[in-house]
DNA sequence: CGAATTTGATGCGATATGGTACAAAAAAGA
DNA sequence: TCTTTTTTGTACCATATCGCATCAAATTCG
Protein backbone atom coordinates (compact mmCIF):
# COMPACT_ATOMS: atom_id res chain seq x y z
CA UNK A 1 0.00 0.00 0.00
CA UNK A 2 1.43 3.66 -0.60
CA UNK A 3 2.91 5.32 2.10
CA UNK A 4 0.95 8.13 3.38
CA UNK A 5 3.50 11.01 4.77
CA UNK A 6 2.10 13.10 7.59
CA UNK A 7 5.14 15.44 6.71
CA UNK A 8 4.01 16.36 3.38
CA UNK A 9 0.54 19.07 3.80
CA UNK A 10 -1.71 18.25 1.69
CA UNK A 11 -1.93 20.38 -1.87
CA UNK A 12 -5.17 21.67 -0.22
CA UNK A 13 -6.65 21.08 -3.41
CA UNK A 14 -8.95 24.04 -4.31
CA UNK A 15 -11.47 23.23 -6.64
CA UNK A 16 -13.59 26.32 -7.25
CA UNK A 17 -14.95 25.34 -11.08
CA UNK A 18 -18.73 25.14 -10.15
CA UNK A 19 -19.76 25.13 -6.19
CA UNK A 20 -18.88 21.35 -5.48
CA UNK A 21 -19.35 22.03 -1.45
CA UNK A 22 -16.41 22.07 0.30
CA UNK A 23 -16.91 19.72 3.56
CA UNK A 24 -15.72 21.18 6.70
CA UNK A 25 -14.94 24.60 8.01
CA UNK A 26 -14.74 27.19 5.26
CA UNK A 27 -11.32 29.55 4.80
CA UNK A 28 -10.87 32.38 6.20
CA UNK A 29 -8.61 33.53 3.71
CA UNK A 30 -8.29 33.25 0.26
CA UNK A 31 -5.18 31.35 -0.63
CA UNK A 32 -4.15 32.75 -3.94
CA UNK A 33 -4.43 36.45 -2.15
CA UNK A 34 -2.52 35.27 1.38
CA UNK A 35 0.14 33.88 -1.21
CA UNK A 36 0.46 37.36 -2.88
CA UNK A 37 0.85 38.65 0.42
CA UNK A 38 3.30 36.51 1.24
CA UNK A 39 5.38 37.11 -1.92
CA UNK A 40 5.26 40.90 -0.84
CA UNK A 41 6.75 40.37 2.41
CA UNK A 42 9.63 37.75 0.94
CA UNK A 43 10.05 40.32 -1.64
CA UNK A 44 10.58 42.92 0.97
CA UNK A 45 12.79 41.24 3.53
CA UNK A 46 13.73 38.32 1.82
CA UNK A 47 13.98 34.31 3.53
CA UNK A 48 16.02 34.87 6.64
CA UNK A 49 15.07 38.30 7.72
CA UNK A 50 10.58 37.11 7.31
CA UNK A 51 9.66 35.35 10.38
CA UNK A 52 6.70 33.00 10.70
CA UNK A 53 5.17 35.76 12.84
CA UNK A 54 5.78 38.25 9.96
CA UNK A 55 4.48 36.37 7.29
CA UNK A 56 1.62 35.42 9.73
CA UNK A 57 0.73 38.71 10.47
CA UNK A 58 0.99 39.55 6.78
CA UNK A 59 -1.08 36.94 5.75
CA UNK A 60 -3.75 37.77 7.34
CA UNK A 61 -3.76 33.39 8.83
CA UNK A 62 -1.76 32.19 11.75
CA UNK A 63 0.73 29.83 12.12
CA UNK A 64 -0.91 26.50 12.02
CA UNK A 65 -3.03 27.46 9.31
CA UNK A 66 0.19 28.79 6.99
CA UNK A 67 1.91 25.58 7.56
CA UNK A 68 -1.49 23.59 7.48
CA UNK A 69 -2.15 25.60 3.58
CA UNK A 70 1.50 25.80 2.33
CA UNK A 71 3.78 23.93 4.25
CA UNK A 72 7.15 24.94 5.84
CA UNK A 73 8.48 28.14 5.84
CA UNK A 74 10.68 27.06 3.15
CA UNK A 75 7.87 25.42 1.33
CA UNK A 76 5.68 28.89 1.54
CA UNK A 77 8.92 30.51 -0.09
CA UNK A 78 9.20 28.58 -3.09
CA UNK A 79 5.50 28.73 -4.18
CA UNK A 80 5.98 32.52 -3.27
CA UNK A 81 8.97 32.08 -5.97
CA UNK A 82 7.03 30.56 -8.50
CA UNK A 83 4.17 32.56 -8.39
CA UNK A 84 6.43 35.53 -8.89
CA UNK A 85 7.77 34.05 -11.91
CA UNK A 86 4.47 33.00 -13.36
CA UNK A 87 3.20 36.43 -13.00
CA UNK A 88 6.09 38.10 -14.37
CA UNK A 89 6.25 35.53 -17.37
CA UNK A 90 2.74 36.22 -17.96
CA UNK A 91 3.29 40.15 -18.26
CA UNK A 92 6.36 39.67 -20.53
CA UNK A 93 4.72 36.70 -22.58
CA UNK A 94 2.14 38.77 -23.50
CA UNK A 95 4.96 41.81 -24.86
CA UNK A 96 7.28 39.06 -26.71
CA UNK A 97 3.82 37.64 -28.20
CA UNK A 98 3.55 40.65 -30.35
CA UNK A 99 5.03 41.19 -34.06
CA UNK A 100 6.14 44.34 -32.96
CA UNK A 101 9.57 46.69 -34.12
CA UNK A 102 12.63 45.43 -31.70
CA UNK A 103 12.48 48.58 -30.73
CA UNK A 104 9.23 48.86 -29.78
CA UNK A 105 9.50 45.69 -28.11
CA UNK A 106 12.28 46.34 -25.83
CA UNK A 107 11.26 49.04 -24.78
CA UNK A 108 7.53 47.66 -23.41
CA UNK A 109 9.42 44.96 -21.87
CA UNK A 110 11.87 47.25 -19.75
CA UNK A 111 8.91 49.66 -19.21
CA UNK A 112 6.76 46.55 -17.23
CA UNK A 113 10.59 45.32 -15.75
CA UNK A 114 10.73 48.88 -14.05
CA UNK A 115 6.99 49.08 -13.14
CA UNK A 116 7.48 44.77 -11.28
CA UNK A 117 11.32 46.54 -9.12
CA UNK A 118 9.95 49.77 -8.65
CA UNK A 119 6.98 49.11 -7.28
CA UNK A 120 6.47 48.48 -3.36
CA UNK A 121 4.91 50.38 -0.40
CA UNK A 122 7.82 50.83 1.97
CA UNK A 123 10.92 50.78 -0.76
CA UNK A 124 11.68 49.19 -4.04
CA UNK A 125 10.94 45.50 -4.42
CA UNK A 126 13.41 44.73 -6.68
CA UNK A 127 13.74 41.33 -8.94
CA UNK A 128 13.03 38.76 -6.67
CA UNK A 129 15.27 36.46 -9.00
CA UNK A 130 18.71 38.24 -8.42
CA UNK A 131 17.67 38.44 -4.29
CA UNK A 132 17.08 34.88 -4.36
CA UNK A 133 20.18 34.44 -6.80
CA UNK A 134 21.81 36.37 -3.80
CA UNK A 135 20.83 34.60 -0.74
CA UNK A 136 19.24 31.31 -0.91
CA UNK A 137 20.30 29.99 -3.93
CA UNK A 138 23.89 28.95 -2.78
CA UNK A 139 23.11 26.79 -0.24
CA UNK A 140 19.83 25.34 -1.79
CA UNK A 141 19.97 23.34 -4.64
CA UNK A 142 16.44 23.43 -5.54
CA UNK A 143 16.25 26.94 -5.55
CA UNK A 144 19.27 27.34 -7.44
CA UNK A 145 18.01 25.17 -10.33
CA UNK A 146 14.60 27.46 -10.19
CA UNK A 147 16.95 30.97 -10.25
CA UNK A 148 18.95 29.42 -13.11
CA UNK A 149 15.61 28.23 -14.86
CA UNK A 150 14.11 31.83 -14.37
CA UNK A 151 17.44 33.03 -15.95
CA UNK A 152 18.06 30.89 -18.94
CA UNK A 153 14.55 31.69 -19.63
CA UNK A 154 14.76 35.19 -19.59
CA UNK A 155 17.73 34.72 -21.91
CA UNK A 156 15.77 32.51 -24.25
CA UNK A 157 13.06 35.01 -24.68
CA UNK A 158 15.57 38.06 -25.56
CA UNK A 159 17.24 35.74 -27.96
CA UNK A 160 13.90 34.81 -29.87
CA UNK A 161 13.46 38.48 -30.11
CA UNK A 162 16.50 39.32 -31.60
CA UNK A 163 16.50 36.21 -33.57
CA UNK A 164 12.93 37.56 -35.28
CA UNK A 165 14.35 41.02 -35.70
CA UNK A 166 17.46 39.98 -37.44
CA UNK A 167 15.43 37.90 -39.89
CA UNK A 168 13.28 41.56 -40.43
CA UNK A 169 16.59 42.96 -41.02
CA UNK A 170 16.22 45.02 -38.22
CA UNK A 171 19.57 44.31 -36.93
CA UNK A 172 23.47 45.02 -38.33
CA UNK A 173 24.74 41.78 -40.06
CA UNK A 174 27.71 40.84 -37.71
CA UNK A 175 24.60 41.22 -34.99
CA UNK A 176 24.52 37.49 -32.66
CA UNK A 177 20.81 37.19 -31.36
CA UNK A 178 22.47 35.11 -28.41
CA UNK A 179 25.09 37.63 -27.66
CA UNK A 180 22.45 40.29 -27.50
CA UNK A 181 20.10 38.58 -25.76
CA UNK A 182 22.80 37.94 -22.66
CA UNK A 183 23.48 42.22 -22.98
CA UNK A 184 19.53 42.42 -22.50
CA UNK A 185 19.46 39.83 -19.58
CA UNK A 186 22.58 41.62 -17.81
CA UNK A 187 20.52 45.15 -18.37
CA UNK A 188 17.49 43.48 -16.70
CA UNK A 189 19.66 41.96 -14.08
CA UNK A 190 20.92 45.69 -13.30
CA UNK A 191 18.43 47.78 -13.19
CA UNK A 192 16.95 45.29 -10.73
CA UNK A 193 20.06 45.61 -8.33
CA UNK A 194 20.54 49.78 -9.07
CA UNK A 195 16.32 49.90 -8.34
CA UNK A 196 17.19 47.89 -4.74
CA UNK A 197 19.89 50.53 -4.26
CA UNK A 198 17.74 53.54 -4.62
CA UNK A 199 18.16 54.71 -8.12
CA UNK A 200 15.56 56.96 -9.65
CA UNK A 201 13.30 55.62 -12.33
CA UNK A 202 14.33 58.49 -14.48
CA UNK A 203 17.91 57.18 -14.05
CA UNK A 204 17.38 53.50 -14.86
CA UNK A 205 15.09 54.71 -17.45
CA UNK A 206 17.81 56.53 -19.15
CA UNK A 207 20.25 53.08 -18.82
CA UNK A 208 17.64 51.34 -20.86
CA UNK A 209 17.70 53.54 -23.57
CA UNK A 210 21.41 53.95 -23.96
CA UNK A 211 21.12 49.87 -23.40
CA UNK A 212 18.42 50.10 -26.16
CA UNK A 213 20.58 52.22 -28.69
CA UNK A 214 23.95 50.04 -28.23
CA UNK A 215 22.42 46.76 -28.52
CA UNK A 216 20.38 47.83 -31.60
CA UNK A 217 23.17 49.63 -33.13
CA UNK A 218 22.05 53.24 -32.81
CA UNK B 1 32.53 68.16 28.55
CA UNK B 2 32.00 65.98 25.60
CA UNK B 3 29.86 62.62 26.40
CA UNK B 4 31.51 59.21 25.85
CA UNK B 5 28.96 57.05 24.74
CA UNK B 6 29.48 53.56 26.35
CA UNK B 7 27.08 51.98 23.51
CA UNK B 8 30.07 53.27 20.73
CA UNK B 9 32.80 50.76 21.70
CA UNK B 10 36.16 52.17 20.92
CA UNK B 11 37.84 51.65 17.48
CA UNK B 12 40.36 49.36 18.96
CA UNK B 13 42.66 52.01 17.63
CA UNK B 14 45.28 49.17 16.83
CA UNK B 15 48.57 50.86 15.58
CA UNK B 16 50.96 48.92 14.66
CA UNK B 17 54.13 51.14 13.34
CA UNK B 18 57.45 49.92 15.56
CA UNK B 19 56.16 48.45 18.49
CA UNK B 20 54.36 50.82 21.25
CA UNK B 21 53.28 48.47 23.08
CA UNK B 22 49.98 47.71 24.16
CA UNK B 23 49.00 47.80 27.60
CA UNK B 24 47.34 45.07 29.21
CA UNK B 25 46.61 41.37 28.12
CA UNK B 26 47.22 40.31 24.50
CA UNK B 27 45.06 39.98 21.81
CA UNK B 28 44.06 36.26 21.05
CA UNK B 29 43.07 37.29 17.23
CA UNK B 30 44.34 39.73 14.22
CA UNK B 31 41.98 41.64 14.01
CA UNK B 32 42.37 41.60 10.14
CA UNK B 33 41.86 38.52 9.71
CA UNK B 34 39.07 38.32 11.89
CA UNK B 35 37.15 40.90 9.54
CA UNK B 36 37.96 38.20 6.92
CA UNK B 37 36.78 35.65 8.12
CA UNK B 38 33.61 37.50 9.07
CA UNK B 39 33.11 39.26 5.61
CA UNK B 40 33.61 35.39 4.11
CA UNK B 41 30.74 34.40 6.21
CA UNK B 42 28.34 37.06 5.39
CA UNK B 43 29.22 36.72 1.93
CA UNK B 44 27.98 32.99 2.07
CA UNK B 45 24.96 33.56 4.23
CA UNK B 46 24.17 36.83 4.35
CA UNK B 47 23.35 39.36 7.23
CA UNK B 48 20.35 37.72 8.11
CA UNK B 49 21.19 34.55 8.46
CA UNK B 50 24.26 34.73 10.26
CA UNK B 51 23.92 34.38 13.41
CA UNK B 52 26.58 36.02 16.43
CA UNK B 53 27.35 32.50 17.09
CA UNK B 54 28.30 31.68 13.21
CA UNK B 55 30.36 34.75 13.46
CA UNK B 56 31.86 33.84 16.56
CA UNK B 57 32.61 30.34 15.45
CA UNK B 58 34.21 31.86 12.10
CA UNK B 59 36.38 33.87 13.57
CA UNK B 60 37.61 32.15 16.55
CA UNK B 61 36.22 35.21 18.52
CA UNK B 62 33.89 34.68 21.34
CA UNK B 63 31.08 37.20 21.30
CA UNK B 64 32.18 39.49 23.96
CA UNK B 65 35.43 39.84 21.91
CA UNK B 66 33.43 40.24 18.52
CA UNK B 67 31.19 42.82 19.84
CA UNK B 68 34.27 44.78 21.52
CA UNK B 69 36.36 44.53 18.65
CA UNK B 70 33.62 45.40 15.59
CA UNK B 71 30.86 46.32 17.71
CA UNK B 72 27.52 44.94 17.04
CA UNK B 73 26.06 42.67 14.11
CA UNK B 74 25.33 45.78 11.71
CA UNK B 75 28.77 47.49 12.48
CA UNK B 76 30.50 44.35 11.62
CA UNK B 77 28.08 43.78 8.58
CA UNK B 78 29.47 47.62 7.26
CA UNK B 79 33.03 47.11 8.39
CA UNK B 80 32.87 43.88 6.46
CA UNK B 81 31.34 45.49 3.48
CA UNK B 82 33.87 48.72 3.53
CA UNK B 83 36.82 45.77 3.39
CA UNK B 84 35.20 43.99 0.53
CA UNK B 85 35.27 47.39 -1.16
CA UNK B 86 39.20 48.42 -0.16
CA UNK B 87 39.84 44.71 -1.59
CA UNK B 88 37.88 44.78 -4.51
CA UNK B 89 38.78 48.86 -5.50
CA UNK B 90 42.42 48.04 -5.14
CA UNK B 91 42.62 44.67 -7.35
CA UNK B 92 40.35 46.61 -9.72
CA UNK B 93 42.28 50.23 -9.76
CA UNK B 94 45.63 48.64 -10.35
CA UNK B 95 44.26 47.15 -13.80
CA UNK B 96 42.41 50.72 -14.65
CA UNK B 97 45.54 52.48 -14.03
CA UNK B 98 47.87 51.17 -16.71
CA UNK B 99 47.54 52.54 -20.45
CA UNK B 100 46.51 49.31 -22.42
CA UNK B 101 44.13 48.68 -24.98
CA UNK B 102 40.67 48.90 -23.72
CA UNK B 103 39.85 45.40 -24.89
CA UNK B 104 42.79 44.33 -22.80
CA UNK B 105 41.93 46.25 -19.61
CA UNK B 106 38.40 44.97 -19.79
CA UNK B 107 39.11 41.46 -20.46
CA UNK B 108 41.37 42.02 -17.02
CA UNK B 109 38.43 43.50 -15.18
CA UNK B 110 36.21 41.12 -15.97
CA UNK B 111 38.89 38.27 -14.92
CA UNK B 112 39.54 39.58 -11.85
CA UNK B 113 35.70 39.91 -11.03
CA UNK B 114 34.72 36.25 -11.87
CA UNK B 115 37.94 35.65 -9.51
CA UNK B 116 36.16 37.50 -6.91
CA UNK B 117 32.65 36.10 -7.93
CA UNK B 118 33.52 32.00 -8.28
CA UNK B 119 36.03 31.95 -4.82
CA UNK B 120 34.79 30.58 -1.98
CA UNK B 121 34.92 27.18 -0.15
CA UNK B 122 31.52 25.95 -0.52
CA UNK B 123 29.43 27.97 -3.10
CA UNK B 124 30.77 31.08 -5.29
CA UNK B 125 30.14 34.16 -3.50
CA UNK B 126 29.24 36.28 -5.98
CA UNK B 127 29.03 39.54 -5.60
CA UNK B 128 28.89 41.18 -2.18
CA UNK B 129 27.53 44.71 -3.52
CA UNK B 130 25.02 42.77 -5.71
CA UNK B 131 23.61 40.69 -2.58
CA UNK B 132 23.67 43.82 -0.28
CA UNK B 133 21.30 45.81 -2.46
CA UNK B 134 19.43 42.69 -2.33
CA UNK B 135 18.75 42.54 1.40
CA UNK B 136 19.95 45.03 3.80
CA UNK B 137 19.59 47.82 1.20
CA UNK B 138 15.78 48.81 1.25
CA UNK B 139 15.72 49.27 4.91
CA UNK B 140 19.34 50.25 6.20
CA UNK B 141 19.28 54.24 4.48
CA UNK B 142 23.29 53.82 5.55
CA UNK B 143 23.93 50.59 3.94
CA UNK B 144 22.15 51.44 0.96
CA UNK B 145 24.26 54.84 0.53
CA UNK B 146 27.15 52.86 0.56
CA UNK B 147 26.03 50.24 -1.91
CA UNK B 148 25.14 53.60 -4.44
CA UNK B 149 28.38 54.63 -3.90
CA UNK B 150 30.08 51.15 -4.90
CA UNK B 151 27.36 51.54 -8.32
CA UNK B 152 28.14 54.59 -8.97
CA UNK B 153 32.36 54.54 -8.37
CA UNK B 154 31.73 51.38 -10.80
CA UNK B 155 30.11 53.29 -13.32
CA UNK B 156 32.89 56.41 -13.18
CA UNK B 157 35.98 54.17 -13.72
CA UNK B 158 34.29 52.22 -16.53
CA UNK B 159 33.40 55.94 -17.74
CA UNK B 160 36.82 57.09 -17.42
CA UNK B 161 38.22 53.64 -19.43
CA UNK B 162 35.75 54.53 -22.30
CA UNK B 163 36.29 57.89 -22.52
CA UNK B 164 40.61 57.16 -22.52
CA UNK B 165 39.66 54.64 -25.23
CA UNK B 166 37.71 57.29 -27.61
CA UNK B 167 40.04 59.55 -27.14
CA UNK B 168 42.61 57.56 -28.38
CA UNK B 169 40.35 56.28 -31.55
CA UNK B 170 39.93 52.86 -29.98
CA UNK B 171 36.36 53.42 -30.46
CA UNK B 172 33.82 54.01 -33.17
CA UNK B 173 32.83 58.01 -33.22
CA UNK B 174 28.91 57.67 -32.20
CA UNK B 175 30.02 55.81 -29.08
CA UNK B 176 28.83 57.41 -25.75
CA UNK B 177 31.39 56.35 -22.98
CA UNK B 178 29.03 56.60 -20.23
CA UNK B 179 26.82 54.44 -22.04
CA UNK B 180 29.18 51.92 -22.72
CA UNK B 181 30.38 51.92 -18.81
CA UNK B 182 26.74 51.58 -17.78
CA UNK B 183 26.10 48.31 -19.76
CA UNK B 184 30.18 47.46 -18.94
CA UNK B 185 28.54 47.76 -14.92
CA UNK B 186 25.28 45.41 -16.27
CA UNK B 187 27.75 42.83 -17.55
CA UNK B 188 29.56 42.97 -13.77
CA UNK B 189 26.09 42.53 -12.37
CA UNK B 190 25.05 40.15 -14.28
CA UNK B 191 28.20 37.64 -13.79
CA UNK B 192 27.36 38.42 -10.48
CA UNK B 193 24.01 37.23 -10.15
CA UNK B 194 24.54 34.12 -12.52
CA UNK B 195 27.85 33.64 -10.50
CA UNK B 196 25.74 32.35 -7.46
CA UNK B 197 23.15 30.80 -9.06
CA UNK B 198 25.89 28.16 -10.48
CA UNK B 199 26.61 29.40 -13.66
CA UNK B 200 29.67 27.62 -14.89
CA UNK B 201 33.27 29.61 -15.37
CA UNK B 202 33.40 28.44 -19.33
CA UNK B 203 29.71 30.35 -19.64
CA UNK B 204 30.28 33.20 -17.88
CA UNK B 205 33.54 33.83 -19.87
CA UNK B 206 31.66 33.87 -23.22
CA UNK B 207 29.04 36.08 -21.96
CA UNK B 208 31.51 38.21 -20.90
CA UNK B 209 33.46 37.91 -24.49
CA UNK B 210 30.02 38.61 -26.46
CA UNK B 211 29.58 41.84 -24.17
CA UNK B 212 33.15 43.20 -25.01
CA UNK B 213 32.71 42.49 -28.70
CA UNK B 214 29.02 44.70 -28.50
CA UNK B 215 31.00 47.47 -26.45
CA UNK B 216 33.77 48.14 -28.97
CA UNK B 217 31.70 47.52 -32.27
CA UNK B 218 33.05 44.29 -32.63
C1' DC C 1 56.21 42.40 43.44
C1' DG C 2 51.87 45.00 43.20
C1' DA C 3 48.76 48.19 40.67
C1' DA C 4 46.74 49.24 36.46
C1' DT C 5 44.95 47.95 32.16
C1' DT C 6 43.27 45.40 28.48
C1' DT C 7 41.38 41.10 26.75
C1' DG C 8 39.30 36.37 27.17
C1' DA C 9 35.81 33.05 28.83
C1' DT C 10 31.65 31.71 31.04
C1' DG C 11 27.24 32.23 31.41
C1' DC C 12 22.89 34.67 32.21
C1' DG C 13 18.40 36.64 30.72
C1' DA C 14 14.96 38.32 27.96
C1' DT C 15 13.04 37.64 23.76
C1' DA C 16 12.29 35.57 19.12
C1' DT C 17 11.74 31.68 16.32
C1' DG C 18 10.00 27.53 13.78
C1' DG C 19 7.04 24.15 14.39
C1' DT C 20 3.16 21.48 16.55
C1' DA C 21 -0.67 19.53 19.78
C1' DC C 22 -5.14 20.02 20.89
C1' DA C 23 -9.63 21.44 21.42
C1' DA C 24 -13.28 24.57 19.87
C1' DA C 25 -15.78 26.17 15.75
C1' DA C 26 -18.17 25.88 11.45
C1' DA C 27 -19.75 23.71 7.78
C1' DA C 28 -21.92 19.32 5.12
C1' DG C 29 -24.06 14.75 5.20
C1' DA C 30 -27.02 11.14 7.28
C1' DT D 1 -30.02 15.99 15.73
C1' DC D 2 -25.82 13.71 15.49
C1' DT D 3 -21.71 12.39 13.10
C1' DT D 4 -17.95 13.58 10.06
C1' DT D 5 -14.82 16.66 8.10
C1' DT D 6 -12.06 20.60 7.74
C1' DT D 7 -10.27 24.86 9.56
C1' DT D 8 -9.30 28.03 13.31
C1' DG D 9 -7.23 29.74 17.57
C1' DT D 10 -4.70 29.20 21.75
C1' DA D 11 -1.13 27.59 23.92
C1' DC D 12 3.03 25.32 24.15
C1' DC D 13 7.91 23.44 23.46
C1' DA D 14 12.58 23.25 22.43
C1' DT D 15 15.89 25.85 20.63
C1' DA D 16 18.27 29.98 18.76
C1' DT D 17 19.49 34.60 19.19
C1' DC D 18 21.39 39.05 20.73
C1' DG D 19 23.44 41.55 23.91
C1' DC D 20 25.72 42.10 28.21
C1' DA D 21 27.46 41.54 33.08
C1' DT D 22 30.90 39.44 35.54
C1' DC D 23 35.01 37.54 36.62
C1' DA D 24 39.48 35.32 35.34
C1' DA D 25 43.79 35.81 32.66
C1' DA D 26 47.68 38.08 30.74
C1' DT D 27 50.46 41.73 30.08
C1' DT D 28 52.93 46.57 31.10
C1' DC D 29 54.29 50.16 34.27
C1' DG D 30 55.86 51.89 38.76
Amino acid sequence: MVQKRKDEPEQSAQREPGAPKRRGRPRAYEPDVALGKALDLFRRTGFAATSLDDLSAATGMNRPSLYGAFGDKRELYIKSYRRYRDEARARTAEIFRNDWPVRKQLERIYATALDIYLSGEEGPRGCFTVMTAGSEAVADPDIRAMVQDALTELDKAFAFCFRRAKEKGELPDGADPFVLAQLASATIHSIAVRARAGTPRKELEAIVKGAIDVMLGK
